[in-house]
DNA sequence: TATATTTTGTACCAATTGGTAAATAAATAA
DNA sequence: TTATTTATTTACCAATTGGTACAAAATATA
């Protein structure tokens, strides 16, 4: 029997399970502790955010942090991570909608569940991270620039393909129509983020998408 | 004669001319500076801008600006001051335009032309001057958060004329109509921040008035 | 001229910023 | 048990933060 126990734990090791870790184990959840500084990233931003305060709120010391996740800015980039595989993981769902018209009535919708969700920060974290900041801080606002333009950039890929499938008029000028919904969705986001509430950001929603293009 | 002389100059004194000031003159213009440090504080937020970066831009000393403008707070106080009544001071001129559906077009389009103005920073100093920040800025970024609620009231108050007016149909729901402009200025403002250009804000304008009411 | 008044420049302050060195604690491996 | 490895704690670091004391400079008044 000892054979075999030390069969499977070697398979285990090589294979599957990284076994145990050598040395001392740690104390927190990874995931746990990168949700709460997420929270903290999203309501204050990266530049609002403060060592000192992640220390309190995360309940683990500095080195213990930088020993984790790195040093302030990656801290802020795996949460950033974390947040679009997360709380923004509709999107992708959104786009699977059969017509274009649906798509952003679902991303939308969904959109604003998550900015009035009240078990989450206000608002849209990858607009309000770091809308403006000091110098030192332009890589990350750069970052958070470049997820605002691939969400458009999906929109209007997507957006193409309605016009190929007939569902959005050939006359449609996809660009336009992605940044009009990128627009509306990030002054929903500030809207948000000011005390704005469910019903009022649906009803947003809702005078938005008058206007969309349709074939007849 | 030099009764009359002295009569002349104590009635200026308390009357009119503030006469010459009593000790040394100051070095520089104080609008001057102020619109520097707008411009900073317009680019970079209330928490992105340091003292130092300051004193380097105005070109004077940190004792000189304190004694002129106070503490960084109130000196952003000014500088948004300056911001309503400077580049900002087109939307009084908008509200006056005859029709609810003129004044919406009017203060978009002057936005646009605010918020891609080469010789200001890009977007809106009320939407990005504190979007997020740290506990200790809460004042600056309450008292933006009321800046954007007095406008989304002013439209309001409007659309509530135009009603009655009857350039806006009864059936119209103002406060609603407020806040979808305020989002859509909002929403402009991120887009301006982020590198949209003149032509592509005002197709989302264009884009934007296609959901007006009208009466038929 | 002397005096009062105001601004300027230098040099500094305490508090906070992001970040780390080093000793100790807790686990596994031999 | 002993050695090795990893994590935690404490205490600290240099740099930067917003803000100021103080003396010198520049003006008006007397």
């Amino acid at each position: 029997m000892n054979d075999v126990v030390k069969n499977e734990k070697s398979v285990k090791k090589s294979v599957k399970t990284p076994a145990k870790p050598r040395g001392r184990p740690l104390e927190f959840n990874q995931d746990e502790v990168l949700d709460k500084a997420l929270n903290v990233f999203w309501s204050r931003g990266y530049e609002g955010t403060s060592m000192a305060e992640l220390t309190q709120v995360l309940g683990i010391n500095k080195p213990s942090i930088y020993a984790a996740f790195g040093n302030k800015e990656t801290l802020f980039r795996k949460a950033l991570a974390r947040y679009t595989s997360g709380s923004v993981a509709f999107v992708g769902e959104a786009m699977q909608a059969p017509t274009a018209r649906q798509v952003v009535e679902k991303f939308l919708t969904l959109a604003v569940d998550s900015f009035s969700d009240k078990n989450t920060p206000d608002g849209c974290m990858i607009v309000q991270g770091a809308l403006t900041c000091g110098q030192n801080s332009s890589a990350i606002q750069q970052e958070l620039i470049a997820c605002r333009k691939n969400l458009e950039a999906a929109f209007n890929e997507r957006f193409e393909l309605a016009k190929n499938q007939g569902d959005l008029p050939q006359w449609a000028n996809t660009k336009q129509l992605a940044k009009y919904i990128a627009t509306i969705h990030q002054g929903m986001s500030v809207q948000a983020t000011s005390g704005a509430i469910r019903e009022e950001l649906l009803a947003i929603v809702e005078m938005a998408l008058k206007s969309w293009p349709t074939n007849d």
